[in-house]
DNA sequence: TGATTCGGTGGACAATATGCTCAGTCTTCG
DNA sequence: CGAAGACTGAGCATATTGTCCACCGAATCA
């Protein structure tokens, strides 16, 4: 399958002040609707409406949600895997079984000394050996080098980026 | 800070199939409203309103997005860098400043050869220098190393979690 | 056993939000 | 100047929300 951003090809969306305190708004208070927006922000009900569409079909608005925490599920642990692959049959087997595993969150491929990246939980550090050994045994993978994330100080966002972009 | 899961100590939610469908639905279909959950569930609207409380109280759904996609914005290149930095002031003031940059979307403290991990976005491989010039300069950080994501095969999830952790 | 609690059901109500349409205004741009 | 695009403010029918309530069945426990 392309990835999205090929089928978009190079369409790149700028977005305006109001696109940033939009999103801004929509992310500090998910749960109100497209009016309570307009109140706030001091625009017409169609504007927000307007504009979450045109953000929405160029793709800077992927979804909405809902947000799972891993670690209140019980997944305390976070690590980054980086898997070195037997390069003749390709990367893209590889991902299709990693992504089988549940505790695999994101896979990347990546430049420098290995060929991939992943994110993945585990309930402990013993859990994690568990789910480092599924990875292991998929057929392709050669070798991996964990690092167990002790604490995250800033946690995945996008906000300032946006603001960045938005003015 | 004390870290949300330290301020909730050993707290871990168990969720049940039911719970788990909510997920799935929202996650697919996060347009939809509560009635239409309870209606495509088959149970009352009640029901549905209550498991969305309690998984927003307990932590499991930390918020309802609007998820940004950093591409669509023009920030085609993510990129991994690895962060050794000078031990003696600690993580935090480092962490802060990191923190300013917009372009940077996370940051853990790891184990292993290197100090942090961070995530970043960039418009390019060129602009993803300037980046990294920005996270070299701030105080403490001794040296970087950076890996470039070249592909997502598998772009960051929980559902395969859910179901896996709700039956 | 009997009482209590908890989670779910199904219904009601007023208040509010939505999807949709329309006419009018303003700015930009060829 | 004229056209196009974006925003406004309004209206309307319909759907959804927040909030009650009474009732039911299962599990818990004294």
């Amino acid at each position: 399958m392309l990835s999205l951003r090929f089928m978009q090809g190079e369409i790149v969306m700028t977005i305006d002040h109001l696109d940033a305190r939009l999103v801004a708004l929509l992310a500090a208070e998910p749960r109100i609707g497209v009016l309570e927006c307009s109140r706030r922000l001091n625009v017409a009900r169609g504007t927000v409406q307007a504009r979450l569409d045109r953000m929405a079909e160029k793709g800077v608005i992927t979804g909405y949600g809902p947000d799972i925490d891993p670690a209140a599920l019980g997944f305390d642990v976070t690590a980054f895997v980086t898997l070195h692959i037997r390069q003749v049959a390709g990367h893209v087997p590889v991902a299709d079984q990693l992504a089988l595993i549940p505790e695999v969150l994101e896979v990347h491929t990546i430049t420098g000394g290995g060929d991939m990246l992943c994110r993945v939980v585990a309930r402990s550090n013993a859990d994690l050996q568990r789910v480092i050994d599924l990875i292991v045994d998929v057929q392709g993978v050669v070798r991996t080098e964990s690092v167990i994330a002790l604490d995250t100080p800033v946690p995945y966002r996008t906000l300032p980026l946006v603001r960045a972009a938005g003015g």
